[in-house]
DNA sequence: ACTAATTAGTGCGATATCGTACCAAATGGA
DNA sequence: TCCATTTGGTACGATATCGCACTAATTAGT
């Protein structure tokens, strides 16, 4: 019950809340039809990182349980954007390779996003915003240390 | 195309994304069974700001289509932590007042939650986050007032 | 080497979210 | 006053998320 340590926190959160789903409505409104943030967000992982990560790996990446994953990748691999392969290390478990539509997909989809970006870079400038993620990282990484590291 | 802005973008808004799902994952774990952080946060908007408020109203303070609040307030009733009364003002509308067990049912929420804040201040200062709260309220402004105004 | 415990992935069920379509009431022109 | 449009709310269907439980493979302890 300190002063209004409590309220702090709320607020803070609230706003992380709201912005979260501004910003994801925001960008699914430019993925094609039946694509999600998730969709995306793995296609980016897996070129920007590396592909040929286990469907394990991916999970704990994004903090989300590993039937999320799964269900994730099932539709990917659906749309031919991802192959899985065999992990040659441990036959209980799967790599996760893009293909080249997958990543034509995740190029398409930046394109089709730099209209919106260069609007809000006039009403947001960039340095704001780069200011701002090294401070929120901090959060996460804290965060993510507190949770219980098990599970997921 | 501009140099690194996009980048620059993705990576807020990935840290936002990462914290708002650890964020809520902590509070759902602290409340009862079945509640989710839709129904606090409603039932805290309405001690904070005030009851009686229509279903739409509450839709639009939490960006979120109507038909997910009207989903919600259901839950919140069907658990009788609020009533749904006509709006005298308007037959079409209703209005959100809450009850006694729903007033109770907030303020145990929050008490189950002391201690959590309580071990988290430890790791991140309230200064910190009461410092960059405005300025996501600004940014979350901006990205409000950027959406399509109406629908939802 | 053998068994117990752990780990990777998935199937299944519950339910939250959200878009579309719909009804009823209210509003605004002519 | 009447009709067209807008607005508040809900029903319904689709699907994303997530917990639980299960199988198969791996690892650890003896």
């Amino acid at each position: 019950m300190p002063d209004r340590t409590l309220e702090t926190f709320f607020g803070f959160f609230n706003e992380i809340g709201i912005i979260e789903q501004l910003s994801r409505a925001l960008m699914e409104a430019r993925l094609p039809d039946g694509f999600l943030i998730s969709h995306f967000t793995v296609l980016n992982h897996l070129i920007r990182v590396q592909d040929g990560q286990t469907p394990l790996v991916l999970a704990r990446a994004f903090q989300v349980p590993k039937t999320t994953m799964t269900h994730t990748l099932a539709g990917l691999e659906k749309a031919g954007l991802i192959e899985m392969r065999p992990n040659p290390a441990d036959k209980r478990s799967k790599c996760v390779w893009l293909t080249a539509a997958g990543r034509a997909f995740r190029d398409q989809a930046i394109a089709a996003l730099v209209p919106d970006v260069d609007r809000l870079r006039g009403l947001i400038p960039a340095e704001a915003l780069a200011e701002l993620t090294p401070k929120l990282t901090e959060i996460r990484e804290i965060l993510d240390r507190d949770r219980n590291p098990q599970a997921r």
